[in-house]
DNA sequence: TGACTGACGTCAGTCACAGACATCACTTCC
DNA sequence: GGAAGTGATGTCTGTGACTGACGTCAGTCA
C-alpha cells in the first residue's frame, strides 16, 4: 500500500456511516482471534479507520462494545408483556414475554450468537457484564409487570424466574446438536420449572 | 510500650497481622464517605500504612475488597444442601440450603450490611460484581444439586431460584422498618415463589 | 455567506493493575 | 547462635482503560 492509499482510504472510512456497526464487528473478529485481554481498544478502532477516543465515544467501556443490542432485546420482552392477555397470571405474562423474545432470534442467528458467545464465555468480566445486562432486564421485567397491577413481590419473582428460563433455554439453544428452536426451548424449560416447584414430594 | 515502639508506628502498622482485614475496612469508610470512584486504591491502602502493592496483592482488584466473605457465604449454602434428608425434593433442598445461609446473618449484622449495601447501590460497578457473585453462588448451588443426583436441568433452575429467594429476602431484610430474621423472610420469600409457579389460573 | 452542529481528531492526564526485584521480620535447622 | 529459608511487604516501571479540554472539518440552515 502507498501512502496515497493510505491517506485517502482514511478520508474515506472518517466519515462513513454506522461507526458503531462497524466498530463491533471489528472488535468481535478480534476478541475472537485474539481474546478480550489482548485486544486493545485502540487496536479495534484503527481496525475501522477510527481513533481510540471515538471508541469511546460510542461505546462506555471496552466490553459494551459486545452488548448493544440490549435495548431491542428488552423491548421484546416488553412487548410481550403488552401480547398477553388482561386477565393473564403473572406467570402467563411472563410466558407471553419469553414468545415475544425468543422469536426475535431466528436459527439463522445461531452461529453469530455462538461466536460471540464463545468470546463471553472464555472473560470472566465478559460474562460479569452480561449478568448485568440480564438483570437490568429482570428489573425492566418486573417493572413491565408491576405496571400491570402485578404485586410487588410477585412481579420481581416472576420476572427473574422469566430470565432464568430464557438464560437457560439459550445455552441449551447454542448447543451445537441442537436443533429445535430458542422458542420451543424456553417452552420446555418454563414447563420443567413449573413442575420442580409444584411437586413437593 | 517504649519510646522505641511508637517511633516505629508505620513499621508496626506493616506488619501487623489482618491486612486484608484492615483494608476492608478502611475502604469500607473511605467508600461511603467520598464515594467508590472518588477513592483511589492507594488512598485505601495509605490509611492501614500500606502501599497500592500490597492492596492488590491482596485483592484482585478494587471492587473485590467489598466481596471477600464470599467463600464462606457459599459454604453456608452448600452446608444446608448436605443438611437435607436423602429424600429431599430439589426444591426442599434448596430451602435447606437458604435456612442454613440466612442464619449466618444475625440480626446484629444488619447495620455493616445496610451501610455496605448502600454504598453497592450507588455504584454500577459495583453492582456488576455483587450478580456475578450472586451467579457463581447459583452455579456452585446447581453443582451441590447434582452431585445428589438431581437431574441437570431441575438443579440449574433449582439453584437459581434458590438464589432468587435469597436475594429478594435480603434486600427486604435491609429495609430500615423490617425487623424479621433473613430466615423468616426467605422462608416467606419461597412460599410465594411456590405460590405464583403453581397457580396458573 | 456565515453561524451552527455533530462526528471526529489531538493532546495530556489519571488511575487500575501487573512484572521484576529488593527488603524485612520471623522461623528453622545445623 | 548464626545461616539459610520463607512469606509478606516495598520500590520501580510500564501498559492500557478511560476522561476532559479543545481544535477541526463537513454538512445544514438561516
Amino acid at each position: 500500500m502507498s501512502v496515497a492509499v493510505i491517506t485517502r482510504l482514511d478520508r474515506m472510512t472518517r466519515w462513513e456511516p454506522g461507526a458503531a456497526e462497524r466498530l463491533q464487528e471489528a472488535a468481535l473478529d478480534l476478541f475472537a482471534t485474539q481474546g478480550f485481554e489482548q485486544t486493545t481498544a485502540t487496536e479495534i478502532a484503527q481496525a475501522v479507520g477510527l481513533t481510540e477516543r471515538t471508541f469511546f465515544r460510542h461505546f462506555s467501556d471496552k466490553r459494551e462494545v459486545l452488548f448493544h443490542g440490549q435495548h431491542l432485546f428488552t423491548q421484546a420482552f416488553l412487548d410481550g408483556v403488552q401480547a398477553a392477555p388482561p386477565d393473564a397470571s403473572p406467570m402467563e405474562i411472563v410466558a407471553s414475554a419469553l414468545r415475544s423474545a425468543t422469536s426475535s432470534f431466528p436459527d439463522e442467528r445461531r452461529p453469530h450468537s455462538r461466536s460471540r458467545q464463545a468470546v463471553i464465555d472464555q472473560n470472566p468480566a465478559l460474562q460479569e457484564r452480561e449478568r448485568h445486562k440480564l438483570a437490568s432486564l429482570a428489573a425492566a421485567l418486573a417493572d413491565a409487570l408491576r405496571a400491570r397491577g402485578v404485586d410487588d413481590l410477585a412481579a420481581t419473582l416472576a420476572a427473574e424466574s422469566g430470565v432464568t428460563v430464557f438464560k437457560v433455554a439459550f445455552i441449551r439453544w447454542l448447543r451445537e446438536d441442537e436443533r429445535r428452536s430458542l422458542t420451543d426451548l424456553a417452552e420446555d424449560v418454563l414447563r420443567e420449572l413449573l413442575a420442580l416447584t409444584r411437586d413437593p414430594s
